[in-house]
DNA sequence: GGTGGATGCTTCAAATCCGAATGTCCCCCG
DNA sequence: CGGGGGACATTCGGATTTGAAGCATCCACC
């Protein structure tokens, strides 16, 4: 099963998908253990707060998140129900609507975010040295840009 | 919301999550475009393959995947209802199972592997050269140790 | 100003996933 | 031997996720 792929590649894309899944599944344990917030929920009120009036269309939200549509309808509906996050129909586009951060949800963001970043560095960062962390930066913001859908992908691959 | 990560790492973290969660998405999409299987489907098939007797323990594979026991359960079902793998009971150990590849499990596996790895080389491998894959190979290998559950953490962590 | 196709989001049914509870069986210790 | 605690896998109910279909609105063009 190795014909496409050297033995150095394969090895590393081993490690890279099962320790990728390993962290994330910790992180989300963590995360739970500590505040009432999965994963999810958490990234929808990194992104939202970070907004401009604290509020993101539907269908930006979904983008960042890498999410589908029904997905984030499913997500942001059941953060409307614990309070987390309001609904606003926008309007300049009536057919769509925006997430809103509530008070509540900025204060639950406030209030997880210590114990989720210290996982963060628990887990992987405290392990990486400074030369490592610029090999992963460059390597998955490159693989980031090359894989964000709104690049028309017709000429780069003359081959 | 930075105050324990510096920018750099955070950067890194944020290219990291998002680039891996639309990496994943994307191979699974090429997967099942080309092949009947999901990406679990095909790391089954996979482990199965290598595995002496082709075959392997419930346990032992929910491990490898990074997968609750419930959910392998459910997928193992659904590729033994698919023809993919058969399940015996384990004669050392009678409360155990295994899964076992069948034939045309392997022949799965041999129609979609090539697809696949093309998958991953265009998409990730490709635009990598070896520095980086010397990089990535040792921090992930090195978090896949940090984060396999059979190590006893108490000492290490000395505050 | 109308209309056909696109877009933004939601809804619906079905598939998948999780954690708690369960049923079997192993193994240690009396 | 003969419990009893533990390990292995499954089942069960409920939550999440998906893809397809639906609905409302926008917009380019006539």
């Amino acid at each position: 099963m190795t014909e496409s792929l050297d033995a150095e590649r394969m090895a590393c894309w081993r490690a890279y998908i099962e320790s990728s899944q390993r962290l994330f599944t910790r992180l989300e344990d963590d995360l739970r253990a500590d505040s009432e917030l999965s994963f999810a929920d958490y990234h929808v009120l990194v992104l939202l707060s970070e907004a401009p009036g604290q509020r993101l269309r539907m269908g930006e939200l979904a983008g960042r998140l890498v999410f589908s549509p029904s997905r984030l309808t499913y997500q942001v509906s059941s953060m409307q129900r614990r309070g987390l996050v309001a609904r606003q129909s926008c309007p300049q586009d009536r057919r769509g609507s925006e997430a809103v951060l509530t008070a509540a949800g900025l204060l639950a963001l406030r209030e997880a975010a210590p114990h989720h970043l210290r996982s963060v560095r628990a887990h992987l960062m405290d392990d990486l040295d400074d030369a490592e962390v610029a090999c992963l930066t460059r390597v998955f913001e490159r693989l980031g840009r090359r894989l964000r859908p709104d690049r028309d992908d017709s000429s780069t691959h003359p081959e």
